[in-house]
Formats: C-alpha cells, sequence, structure tokens
RNA sequence: GGAGGGGUGCCCGAGUGGUUAAAGGGGACGGACUGUAAAUCCGUUGGCUUAGCCUACGUUGGUUCGAAUCCAACCCCCUCCA
C-alpha cells in the first residue's frame, strides 16, 4: 500500500512502530475519517512496567496525538489467569492482594505518556476484572466459548510451543486467549473500541479477538502488532545488570534510566530515537547523519528526550549534567546515586567488601561478589582501585564533599552519606 | 490406574560411589582496547567473619569411611496405554 492517508498510521509507519495489520488500508480509511478508539492490555504482573512495554504506550501516545482515542486495559482479570505466550512455564500464579497492588502500582507511568480524562479525546483507564471477574462460568461457555474451536485454538504459537517443548500448558492458561478475545468484544460494546495493539506476539491472541468479534456481531474489529525490539547485536532489549529496566522511578532512578539509554548500540541510535522519542522527524535524521564518536551527541539526545518523557524534563537535564561530570569532568556529582550511612559506622570503620555488598551501596549482591571484583580490580573507592580487600572505610575517607565515592567498574557510581 | 523416560548451578547441558562447588556452552559482570558504543582478547560467575567453614544436584529417609552418582518412599514433568 502506499502512504497512509491518516495522520495516524502515516506517523507510526515513518516511525517504525508497524510489525503487522490485520487489514492496513482499511484501518487508515478508518482513521483518516473519524475516531479511531484503541486499546492495549498490560498485565499486572510486577510493580511496574519496564521498557519492553514502552513501544505500546508510544502507540497509544501518537495514537492520543494524531486525534484518536487510547484505552489502557489493565488486566485485573486475565493475571488471575496468566498468558502463556513465549513462556516455557507457567506463570507463578498471583494472589488476588499482589495484583491489585500491582495495578495500582502500574498506572503511575501511563500518565506521563497519555492524558487522561473524560473528554473526547481523553484515554481512559479500565480494568478487564469489571466484566471477567463476575462471569459466569456456564454463560460464559454458551455465549463465547462455543464460538471457539478447540483445534484452531492448537494451532496457535503460544500453545504449540509449549505442546512441543514438553512444559506444562495448564487448562487456566489454555483459557487466556479467549479471555482476551472477550476482552475485545466487550470493550467494542462499551466504548466503540475497533482496534486492539500489542506486542508482535499478541498477534494471535488479537486476531482471535477480532475472529469472536465477528461470531458475535461486533462490527470490524483490527489488529495492529509492534516488533519486538532487539538490539543490533541481537539480545533482548531492556536487560541490564541490575534486572529490567523499570519505568518506576523508585525502582529505577532517572538517572539510571538515562544511562540505559546513553549506553545504546550505535546501529539502534536511529531506530531507537524514533520510536522511543517524540523529537521531530528532521532532527532525527541530523542526528542519525552523525558519524564517528560524534553519534555520542545523538545518544546523549535520545537518552535525555526519553528520559524526559517518562520523568520530566527536569529530571531529564539533572541526569544528565549528572552524568557530564562524572563522565566528561571526570569531577564528582552529588547528584549520583546515593545511600545514607549511619556515622556510627563509619567511626567504627565499615568494611569496604560490606559496603559494596547489598547491605549498603547494593553494588555487588554480595560480599563474595564484592571480594572478587575487587581481584579482578572492578573496585574503586573515590575513584582509587581497591586493592586490599580488608580495606576499612573512615570518616577519613570522606572527600571534602562530605562523601564517599564507590564505584563498580567505568559506569555505575553509588555515593555513602553518613548521617 | 498401567508401562516407560526424566527432574543438576541464572539458562541449556555433561557427569552413574571418592581431590566435584560439580565439564562444556550461553548469558551476565569485571579488566584491556575504545567513543560511557560494537567487535575482539583476558578474568570472574553459591554464601560467609575466606590459609577455614557452611550450603548445594526435585523432597525425605537409608546404605557407605565417603553419594549428584546406589536403595526406598514421596512430589512434579514427559510419552504411550486404559
Amino acid at each position: 500500500m502506499s502512504l497512509p492517508k491518516s495522520d495516524f498510521l502515516r506517523v507510526l509507519t515513518e516511525r517504525g512502530y508497524i510489525h503487522q495489520c490485520s487489514d492496513l488500508a482499511g484501518l487508515d480509511a478508518k482513521a483518516a475519517a473519524g475516531e479511531v478508539v484503541s486499546y492495549v492490555g498490560y498485565d499486572c504482573t510486577g510493580p511496574s512496567l519496564h521498557v519492553g512495554h514502552l513501544l505500546s504506550i508510544m502507540m497509544l501516545h501518537w495514537l492520543q496525538q494524531t486525534g484518536q482515542k487510547p484505552i489502557a486495559l489493565m488486566g485485573g482479570g486475565t493475571t488471575r489467569v496468566g498468558d502463556p505466550s513465549g513462556k516455557d512455564e507457567s506463570r507463578k500464579i498471583l494472589t488476588l492482594d499482589q495484583i491489585a497492588a500491582n495495578k495500582d502500582s502500574l498506572k503511575t507511568a501511563f500518565s506521563r505518556f497519555i492524558r487522561f480524562g473524560d473528554g473526547k479525546g481523553d484515554a481512559i483507564m479500565v480494568d478487564n476484572a469489571e466484566w471477567l471477574a463476575p462471569l459466569n462460568y456456564i454463560d460464559f461457555l454458551r455465549d463465547v466459548g462455543r464460538h471457539f474451536s478447540v483445534n484452531r485454538m492448537l494451532s496457535f504459537d503460544s500453545v504449540k510451543t509449549r505442546l512441543e517443548r514438553e512444559h506444562e500448558l495448564s487448562f487456566l492458561e489454555f483459557n487466556y486467549m479467549i479471555l482476551q478475545a472477550y476482552d475485545f468484544v466487550e470493550l467494542n460494546r462499551r466504548y466503540g473500541c475497533v482496534l486492539q495493539m500489542g506486542g508482535s506476539d499478541q498477534w494471535g491472541n488479537i486476531v482471535n479477538g477480532i475472529d469472536l468479534g465477528r461470531r458475535m456481531g461486533t462490527p470490524q474489529l483490527y489488529a495492529l502488532t509492534c516488533p519486538l525490539i532487539t538490539t543490533a547485536s541481537g539480545a533482548k532489549m531492556g536487560k541490564t545488570a541490575s534486572g529490567a529496566v523499570w519505568l518506576n522511578a523508585d525502582m529505577k532512578s532517572p538517572y539510571e534510566y538515562w544511562q540505559f539509554w546513553r549506553n545504546t548500540e550505535d546501529g539502534d541510535v536511529e531506530r531507537f530515537l524514533k520510536l522511543f522519542t517524540i523529537l521531530p522527524m528532521d532532527e532525527i535524521a541530523r542526528l542519525a547523519a552523525l558519524k564517528g564518536s560524534e553519534i555520542n551527541e545523538a545518544k546523549k539526545a535520545l537518552a535525555t528526550a526519553a528520559t524526559a518523557l517518562l520523568h520530566g524534563h527536569e529530571a531529564a537535564e539533572a541526569a544528565a549534567e549528572t552524568a557530564r561530570k562524572t563522565f566528561e569532568e571526570g569531577a564528582l556529582a552529588e547528584t549520583l546515586p546515593g545511600v545514607d550511612v549511619p556515622r556510627v559506622v563509619l567511626e567504627a570503620g565499615l568494611g569496604v567488601l560490606t559496603a559494596f555488598g547489598p547491605d549498603y551501596a547494593a553494588l555487588t549482591a554480595s560480599t563474595g561478589e564484592a571480594r572478587r571484583q575487587a581481584k579482578g580490580g572492578g573496585l574503586r573507592v573515590n575513584d582509587i582501585p581497591v586493592s586490599d580487600e580488608r580495606m576499612v572505610l573512615r570518616l577519613s575517607d570522606l572527600t571534602p564533599e562530605g562523601v564517599i565515592k564507590l564505584s563498580l567498574g567505568r559506569k555505575r557510581h553509588v555515593l555513602l552519606r553518613p548521617v
């Protein structure tokens, strides 16, 4: 198909969000004509969304920016079942309390990317527990279950991989796709939602919803998926030493978040600028043209723009400044992440390995790891390599700024502050 | 319910009585080189109060001077049969 007519699909296309669409021309016509209500579902399996979710959130963002209406669907109901897609093993069954707590915790990130409210183009957030929890089993089987063919369900990738890999797939999880399909139908009935977006791994589930809709008499529904993002060297995106790149600030500070983007591989810079920032395309083209070490300017722009989206401009600039002082001047930036240490502990003397360990700086997971890193030359105190693992930190080690700077490797720093 | 196969460290996967904290690979972290990149090379990869101690091969017991390795019971997974 030629260039999309609608703003929505044009932006998504030129920025590289589109992996697959059930009917691109049909959806384009609909988007050009009027309001497309669209949703993305998020399971409440963890206390925060992470970078992996960002792509679909950005799709909701652009959806709203181009005049359409986004729905963020919280999977309060489906999380009780567990999505088997792409998983080797059954998910742990979460308690209702955990799900509720996760749900609350997830909400915060969304408001950064989309505007919620009661107006026409305002986004809404709904929880599928609302309609899934009160379902009556027999009624549901008769109304919805009869439209599903087990033969066909068995042919879906999410199911097939489990069967082929000889991992158990419980009946509970087997029902997940039915519930997700039903969500789509329900959202159409309640809000006139006609488009479901998601990662490419959700394709089967989304198409199921379209199918169910046809059988249950909804208007034509559409599916749109974004690619699974891997880095230029093929690794899954979003994993770092300290685990997932969380969106919640209390789990991943703005500074660390900025660092994550700053360390993007060269080959990913342009793609990431398009996908994870809202910088104009001509600005992105300019940044992408930078060669050699100049590309670092593009990486900084990426980091600051991406961080600003999530944490605000102020936090992003602060993170950039902290990084500039630390890496470019080699100076001590007092805005580096810090950990409080009781003054009496330093008076008594704090073993350097313990200081790096989980009780204080948490740069290493154990003192054993700290010991190994010290042997390998990976630990530094106030920028001086730790050569003696029996070294003891005292008040006399405080810098003029009144802190002790602990570093693991070249990039990860924590300041100990006596209190 | 019956018959057979299997459960090993973050993951995959060797190992069938003794220097086995457990080969090899992947991943991850650190070092060197760089541009806070990639690639490459080197090192590390259970915990602790580290010349030592403790905990670990599904669980619990047992045999043995000594078990991931042998025995028993149990739990879980897979395949076929009912």
